[in-house]
RNA sequence: CGGGGCGUAGCGCAGCCUGGUAGCGCGCCUGCUUUGGGAGCAGGAUGCCGGAGGUUCGAAUCCUCUCGCCCCGACCA
């Protein structure tokens, strides 16, 4: 391609609306524009990056045998009423009718259309397994859009879902998908970790994310360097530094106006270790007393787990229901439901003393009072891991894939049966698995970047090759370059020819912009003895090479 | 949806407080010079000052409403 052919729009000042590092560079090195809050037009540097990482997904794909189909973006409300998620899903679904009234939604995932089609075209288990994928369009309504392309209300994705007969071969199918992904983000070069995750209202039992480290990421990611545990702190698990429990006899404690633990905790001039954080909170039908330590939080997803939904009480409530201002509520003498964290079983501590104005001290779990013992507590930096006990690691991550066992929480609503070997209908046991490109675009840039710009991986880049004809008006220099402009296309490489009439510097800045690997600079002098340069744009070395070994000397 | 910030030329911004009819830098166009890290000089084009309403002789500026975008949180296969 040539650089006076390609619409490359680089800008020298970084628009103002752009905060993170792969919005600011993709918007400055000309491969995106906004069109509105979560929307993106990719231009052509930027949609020749996204070609070569779906190519790359498409070739680990076909090697699990999966085939590309192609579904449509506009569903009839039928399907996603059959499944219920019509209901579940709220507005984050684009909802809309056709001309004749029917209801109709923008896909925000394909599991029901890819089961409808499943339900009428797999029969026998003769059928199975199938793995179907396809590359296209996603709508999700996001209260939120951010970062750029990382979250975005219209996106492409790379879903694939699997059908097999039984647990084994759905087990299979999810490995094969690892296998697949892993690779995926090798050869994209990320940096990555494969992390337990919540599958939310994917719904399903087990699933993994592969989570992209970057400052920029939404997800945070507890990680075990010792024995390898990983997991979304959604769910992570982790056991809170033991504190040396100190031999206290219980007693009262007057803390006027000492409400929150910080408080207490400042007053007394003792760890917030050493307290029992108490919170109420309320279900559907009745008050549940929740138990932290003093330096933990509560974790509201682990405990809806074991409670369902609830919503912090009001101060009025707790007062009505406690018969105690909130500040100095406790775990003793409680009529309702306690549900404390697991680290809390052994140790002596504080906590409110249920009486206006005073804390107790020396209270012994199970002695002073009974509880159900759970992980609610949210992990941090510093916890134990729960399987090895070494530190555990909080890394910021950007999501860029996510596999899930889905079982048959999509066939049976949809009727996808089969008949197995003995002539009996069963479920199709089903996988889901996404991966988001633009997103990979994203963390590879977040991954690498210097102040000049993008240095794409190699395997990912707009183009291998970048040929930097210094000066336009060297009858030399435009020879020589288009003598390597042809002898590079020649030899499959993406070349890119910077055949501007503009200045040297103007050359530079915009090549170490947009980040093509592999620089050729083409100086008159250089050339006069027969020399050109190649520079490594990630490394900055530059090598003096004879114009006939060049060919030779750029490696993909 | 709650909290905060911002909408003025293609991009980055000043002007607004204290009302008088819009400016700077970059980019863009023309010419000459220049040519290894975003050139210099000279000339030139470009604005529904986000929108609507109000106050006023007069509004980018003051008031009200509204729309949009960004950030934090809630939410998020």
């Amino acid at each position: 391609m040539r650089f006076s052919k390609m619409f490359i729009p680089t800008l020298r000042e970084v628009p103002a609306d752009a905060d993170a590092v792969s919005h600011r560079l993709m918007l400055r090195a000309g491969y995106v524009r906004q069109l509105a809050a979560g929307l993106y037009i990719f231009l052509p540097l930027g949609w020749r990056a996204l070609d070569r990482i779906n190519a790359i997904l498409k070739e680990e794909m076909e090697s699990i045998s999966a085939q590309e189909i192609s579904m449509p973006v506009l569903h009839p409300a039928e399907v996603w009423q059959q499944t219920g998620r019509w209901n579940t899903i709220g507005d984050e679904m684009f909802r809309l009718k056709d001309r004749t009234g029917r209801d109709m939604c923008l896909g925000m995932t394909h599991e029901e259309i890819i089961t409808w089609l499943a339900s009428r075209e797999i029969r026998s288990y003769r059928d199975l397994p199938q793995i179907w994928y396809q590359i296209q369009t996603k709508l999700r309504d996001e209260a939120r859009p951010k970062s750029g392309v990382l979250r975005t209300r219209e996106f492409i994705m790379k879903d694939s879902y699997s059908f097999d007969a039984d647990e084994e071969s759905l087990d299979r199918s999810y490995q094969l998908h690892a296998g697949a992904y892993h690779k995926i983000f090798q050869r994209c070069g990320l940096k990555f970790h494969q992390v337990e995750s919540d599958p939310g209202m994917m719904g399903g039992a087990v699933s993994h994310e592969f989570m992209a480290p970057s400052p920029a990421g939404e997800d945070e990611v507890a990680l075990c360097d010792k024995c390898g545990y990983s997991a979304n702190v959604e769910l992570a698990q982790s056991v809170p530094l033991k504190i040396k429990s100190e031999d206290w006899e219980f007693e009262e404690v007057h803390t006027p106006e000492k409400r929150t633990v910080q408080e207490v905790s400042n007053f007394l001039k003792l760890s917030p270790a050493y307290f029992i954080k108490s919170i109420l909170v309320i279900t559907d039908k009745t008050p549940v007393l929740a138990l932290v330590r003093g330096d933990q939080e509560l974790h509201e997803k682990k405990l809806t787990k074991i409670i369902g939904s609830h919503r912090p009480a009001q101060k009025t409530e707790v007062k009505e229901i406690l018969s105690v201002e909130a500040g100095f509520i406790g775990p003793m003498n409680q009529k309702i439901r306690i549900i404390a964290d697991s680290c809390l079983r052994e140790g002596v501590y504080i906590s409110g003393a249920n009486k206006q104005h005073y804390h107790a001290k020396g209270i012994k779990p199970e002695k002073d009072f009974k509880a159900e013992w759970h992980d609610i507590h949210l992990a941090k930096e510093g916890d134990a891991c729960h399987k090895c006990g070494a530190k555990l690691r909080i890394e910021k991550c950007i999501e860029i894939g996510n596999i899930f066992k889905l079982g048959t929480k999509y066939s049976v609503p949809l009727k996808a049966f089969f008949l197995d070997e003995n002539g009996q209908e069963k479920p199709i046991i089903m996988g889901s698995y996404g991966i988001g490109p633009a997103r990979i675009a994203a963390a590879a840039i977040e991954q690498n970047n210097d102040k000049d710009g993008i240095v794409w991986p190699k395997s990912i880049a707009p183009f291998d090759v970048e040929i930097l004809p210094l000066n336009m008006n060297d009858s030399k220099t435009v020879g020589v370059a288009e003598k390597l402009y042809n002898d590079l296309r020649g030899k499959d490489f993406e070349v890119l020819l910077d055949d501007r009439d503009e200045r040297a510097g103007v050359k530079f800045k915009d090549a170490d912009l947009i980040g093509i690997p592999t620089q050729i600079i083409l100086g008159e002098k250089n050339l006069k003895e027969g020399f050109v340069e190649i520079k490594d744009r990630k490394t900055k070395e530059t090598v003096k090479v004879k114009v006939e070994e060049v060919v030779e000397r750029v490696k993909k």
